[in-house]
DNA sequence: CTGATTTCTTGATTTAAATCAAGAGCGCCC
DNA sequence: GGGCGCTCTTGATTTAAATCAAGAAATCAG
């Protein structure tokens, strides 16, 4: 959903409570039973690579966690695919605006690879703040966070170069460049398939 | 603090209650007393052009809502001003990330004219959610609203060029064009001045 | 009102990045 | 294992936008 995630992979191994540690990790102090609450409301979710789990101009219905595989969001615009952003483990996925506001979602997702996700419907996540007292501050502060992300992001398209933003965007995710297609993270950064890889070539000699 | 500001003019002109107005306008359905509560937390404020409402490194303490007036939020990248917002009348303006985690303001903030403000001091801000039940979630949905108008922005940067960003952002804030430094909009817009010049010719004749 | 800044425009030139075009690498599936 | 469809690279060329350089307009201060 926007460029916060957990980054411990240490904790990604203690499969049983990924969630709740997420959780624990991006919402702060919480009591042992509120955690369980939430995280009892998320259901596993598998699916397929090439699935779509959103289509622009439905609803979404959903909110996922990352536990595997890695989803692109991306729109079609005159044809062309524009990558906004692509998800990978200890995210969470969903189209904010669809969710929050029942509005058509503007935002293509789909499986870049197998993914397995703990997904909460809807109307499940719009109860949350019924059952766990202080839910709602804890969110606030959570997209708050994700809210100054994007600040940062916009500010690197108005004071940096293709090649600055490559370096930048490098340094912070590694891994990402041998997992997904790289013309995704080229239009991610905006820039062509072409220019991503004459910068690639000089920062790998 | 973002693209997210009342747009009717007519509620300016009921000065006495502009603050309550907007807080009601952006934050929805509120008891009359609670949106009293809140209103009266704010206390005006006057700062005169070119003073600094924030300096970056330092700390937020405030968060402000506009009534009058136009503030320049921007940054200094190796010796340049890279503006990254104008905010306007209807506007809440503050560093999100300085008041609401007590990290360095990453942006200065300055008054490109005479301004006459609604402020309320970041002790205050941060009782609200004690004094007014479900302010926490007015607020959130207030911040996520504002998160998907910086995913739009974002998504501007992928897929427009400088000239298409330049109608887009001129076809919703014409009034801006005679108010401030068209250099400021120019920057805002990722574009050097004389780029935002030439493009402007063009579209005036 | 006038001189001094600041802001904006315009033209010439350069540069970063896009586009066009072709080929190479590679996974994948029958 | 050979062919097919992606994906990436590389080179040649074009183009959008930046930079450099002067002037013109507008704004401001005294």
């Amino acid at each position: 959903m926007c460029g916060l995630r957990i980054d411990k992979p240490e904790l990604r191994r203690i499969t049983m409570s990924l969630l709740e540690q997420s959780i624990h990790n991006y919402f702060g102090l919480m009591q042992a039973q509120d955690l369980h609450t939430v995280s009892s409301l998320f259901h596993v979710h598998e699916i397929k690579k090439g699935v779509f789990f959103l289509k622009s101009g439905k609803s979404c219905d959903k909110l996922s966690f990352i536990q595997n595989g890695l989803l692109r969001i991306y729109t079609l615009q005159d044809g062309k695919e524009v990558t906004q952003w692509i998800s990978s483990p200890g995210y969470f996925v969903t189209d904010l605006s669809s969710l929050m506001f029942d509005t058509p979602a503007r935002w293509n997702i789909q499986a870049l690879s197998d993914c397995s996700l703990y997904t909460i419907s809807k109307a499940d996540y719009k109860n949350i703040g019924k059952l766990v007292p202080g839910w709602h501050e804890l969110e606030k502060l959570f997209i708050a966070k994700c809210f100054t992300i994007l600040e940062d992001r916009i500010h690197s398209h108005l004071s940096m170069s293709a090649e600055e933003r490559y370096a930048y965007f490098f340094e912070r995710n590694k891994e990402l460049f041998n997992q997904v297609p790289l013309q995704y993270i080229a239009s991610m950064l905006g820039m062509t398939p072409e220019t991503f890889s004459r910068i690639r070539k000089k920062h790998i000699s």
